[in-house]
DNA sequence: ATTTGACCAAAATTGACAAAATGGTCAAAC
DNA sequence: GTTTGACCATTTTGTCAATTTTGGTCAAAT
């Protein structure tokens, strides 16, 4: 079998155990129910993971990677990608086009099952290291360039997308599909209140903005390298 | 015993309730705790309530209206509540200055249990009835007033706003709270932000919005007592 | 006229055990 | 060199009776 082969197979593993996953949750998806679904045997599956756990864990890193890729690509065909909403409606986009990512994004304790109970887990390791909100950093080099209004705290700012992003997401548990507005209305209505809310009187000094967008985009590519 | 003794008493039973459900859900929190915990015996419990779910019902209906009290009195002594911002400000401080109204506007499983799986529980009845969202029809209104710019879908506005308030309410449960700055810096910062993305350029009907606002006030005044 | 707490039926919990399912392995087949 | 699927040790699930707890009642005490 050629590597890629071999690539092609471990991705399709991959894909399978996502539906599953997404559809049935960790516990309830076994890994004889992977291996049928994908049209090889069990023991195939042990040919390219470890163990049950590794393949999710690996299953987690290419999502956050899928997930960044199609975050990037959305920015560069994005016209208005240069701006701050633009930037963060496109996170929000990508997001939203991966049922898994939500999965992981809420820690949707349905999906990840007995995952979240097992010791140093991914979601652990990652709170850990995160200290420093993701957010926050650009918000601040934002308004440090005078990009955006700097009368709010920029950790206040920074919690008050992630809030947006988190309700937006865990929104449809509570309320009735039927009285929800269509998804790409809300993300285009959430982007416009940031941008009004955080554009300056004068408009502000775009081209540090775009400069700042494409760093940020930059930093969001070489971290997406550095996990493979 | 005389009326007010009787109400009293009455009131503290529920007092006590909130504090053991909110503490250890609707389950775990036995009759017989309620009533050690209230200073008397569990029959007495019987004397003023049917049963445990009527108990519970009736602490729903309380929660409701006393959230609504705190709301209305924050509005008028705030100076600023005339504003649609001060308006749903206060509502958001108003609730999370309850924590069983908090477990309530989440539909927290693990503080309302068994009661959620009940048949023909609040709950579903408050869905049924409340088709079209409450908010909606405030935001409406202060677009058709001129009082909020009206280039962005009411209904949109509407669930931004919802999800506002539930994703300021649910972030907890997912980050850390080291992570999170102090509530009352995030409702500020929230109602700076609906403020300034939607103040007409003019600055609007200031008027018209303020006479809106006293009318959704004067609503909640009367469901208020609609509930008793 | 109130309030109580012993009391009861119904429901929930526990524990011990059996049965089934699962993650993981490896000798045999390809 | 690959792949397989029967196989095994462990974990999970299911069962069911014994025990405890719970919501609710009511005769007796206050």
């Amino acid at each position: 079998m050629t590597k890629s082969e071999n690539e092609e197979r471990c991705q399709r593993i991959l894909d399978v155990a996502a539906d599953l996953i997404v559809h049935y949750g960790y516990d309830k998806t076994t890994v004889s129910d992977i291996a049928r679904e994908a049209g090889i045997s069990k023991g195939a599956i042990y040919l390219h993971f470890d163990s049950k756990e590794a393949l999710f864990e690996e299953l987690i890193i290419r999502e956050l990677q899928t997930y960044t890729e199609i975050w990037l690509d959305r920015l560069e065909a994005d016209e208005a990608g240069g701006t701050m909403s633009g930037l963060y409606k496109n996170s929000l986009y990508a997001m939203n086009s991966r049922p898994f990512m939500l999965a992981l994004f809420r820690q949707d304790a349905r999906v990840l099952g007995n995952y979240l109970r097992k010791p140093g887990n991914l979601f652990q390791s990652f709170r850990q290291q995160q200290a420093e909100s993701e957010r926050f950093v650009f918000v601040k080099m934002m308004q440090e360039a005078g990009a955006i209004r700097q009368d709010l705290d920029a950790k206040v700012i920074a919690h008050v997308m992630d809030i947006l992003a988190y309700g937006l997401v865990g929104m449809g548990d509570v309320l009735p599909q039927a009285d929800i507005p269509p998804l790409e209305d809300v993300i285009e209505g959430i982007a416009a209140i940031m941008d009004r809310a955080l554009t300056p009187a004068d408009g502000g000094n775009r081209e540090a903005g775009k400069a700042i967008v494409r760093q940020i985009a930059e930093e969001g590519r070489q971290r997406l390298n550095a996990m493979s």
